[in-house]
DNA sequence: CCACTAAAACGAATGGTATTCGCTTTGGGA
DNA sequence: TCCCAAAGCGAATACCATTCGTTTTAGTGG
């Protein structure tokens, strides 16, 4: 209970344990950032010795694997199974963003992670996989939508962390007056419908996207029977 | 020209300089990738001391602020003069994302800081805003069309440094069927047209991406005097 | 019930990192 | 010519993740 003051050997009561490690990296993640997080610190939040995680974890990538399975968890792709596949995927896009939104200061140390193989991601490819083919998708188009769109949503999370207001002021904007009156122009708008301007810009873009998918297949189901042509238009 | 044999004191001709440090930063990181990538090792490449580059540039951030605008040096937006918004839409995308192509290793260094306000990005922007502009779109939405398609293609960057085969063997294949499939395809089609995957999935998507904004454009233009509304369809 | 093994904590040590500071030498302007 | 600033070096600092040996304890097989 009182600080730093647990004798050496094995504790009678376990302290620690890989929930409780992934669990604390989230939280102090959140709190002080990417930049701030950091084993040692990590110990103390969790009034252990930095030596102690090494009996739970790998180290240091381990754990941020973890973190990403906690962050990635309340995705769900279980709405491909049963709204249409365009609905699914705006639904699906949506809640990927909102997963990371909701800790943005994770996304410059997942952003780079290699997405993990963990049985819950792959399973949820399945499911979009398996809404795509559904919703008349041809099978060597099928990966290539999924990834579009999931490259869409980690982008868009990325714009997330960017700092808030940039060149507002805009110490030059007499340079580039056009660029200083849109975003005004967008600022503006964001205040009068009350949304982050990012949340707008990411909704417009989706909508887009999903829309344009949507002609695609169309044009590919139209031209069934002849060679596929998974190129450009 | 010896190893590491330089006196102490300054040196009768210069060694060093803010562009000598962000290019041989930009190379080694090509060569050891992002991971291997430290100011000592830097240093070693110069034949310098580490201390020395902190007489030309600020720290390790400010190296890689150089080093991003040596790759996006290549972004080229004056196509947004000369073609329709649509189509300079698509090769701005085509040309930002091979800049990062060119340099893959960097990628996950460079996404996570933010990006650069240096005159030649804003300048870029300017150029992309008037494009829009020029195209008809109205001011406010210019922003978000322009955020969401550079959303999309910073995403695309970080698929990019993704391993290639991903779950090609697929240990647990038997589990997400649909998905192995559907990978396979996909490799079938990148093998037969000779292009790398990530290619033909980021060229679907941008197709795809444009194309809506196109649609949304002709929307917005017949609601021309109505209340704009920049939310979902 | 005892003995033995494995688990799980600690503490110290290792080798890495970026950065700062004082010293020295030299180039260039007044 | 004098003097200051520029630009190298070398040492020191304060981190960082990780490994290893030690110690104590939990749990299990005989």
């Amino acid at each position: 209970m009182s600080a730093g003051t647990r004798r050496t050997g094995r504790p009678s009561t376990p302290v620690l344990g890989r929930e409780v490690i992934v669990r604390g990296a989230l939280d102090l993640i959140d709190e002080v950032g990417a930049k701030g997080f950091s084993i040692a610190l990590l110990a103390r939040r969790l009034q252990v010795r930095p030596s102690s995680l090494y009996n739970h974890v790998k180290g240091r990538d381990d754990i941020l694997a973890g973190v990403r399975e906690l962050v990635a968890d309340p995705i769900d792709a279980a709405v491909f199974d049963t709204l249409p596949w365009d609905e699914a995927l705006v639904s699906w896009a949506r809640l990927y963003r909102a997963a990371f939104a909701a800790h943005p200061q994770t996304i410059a140390l997942l952003a780079t992670i290699p997405v993990s193989g963990a049985h819950r991601t792959l399973r949820m490819y399945e499911s979009v996989v398996a809404g795509l083919e559904r919703g008349g998708w041809p099978i060597a188009s099928v990966i290539p939508v999924m990834v579009g769109v999931e490259s869409f949503v980690l982008g868009s999370a990325l714009d997330l962390m960017a700092p808030p207001a940039m060149f507002d002021p805009g110490p030059d904007s007499p340079e580039v007056p056009r660029f200083a009156a849109a975003v005004h122009a967008r600022d503006d708008a964001s205040a009068a419908q009350r949304r982050p301007a990012a949340d707008l810009a990411f909704e417009v873009s989706l909508t887009a996207l999903v829309d344009g998918l949507r002609t695609r297949l169309a044009a590919e189901i139209a031209a069934q029977g002849t060679t596929v042509d998974t190129g450009s238009a």
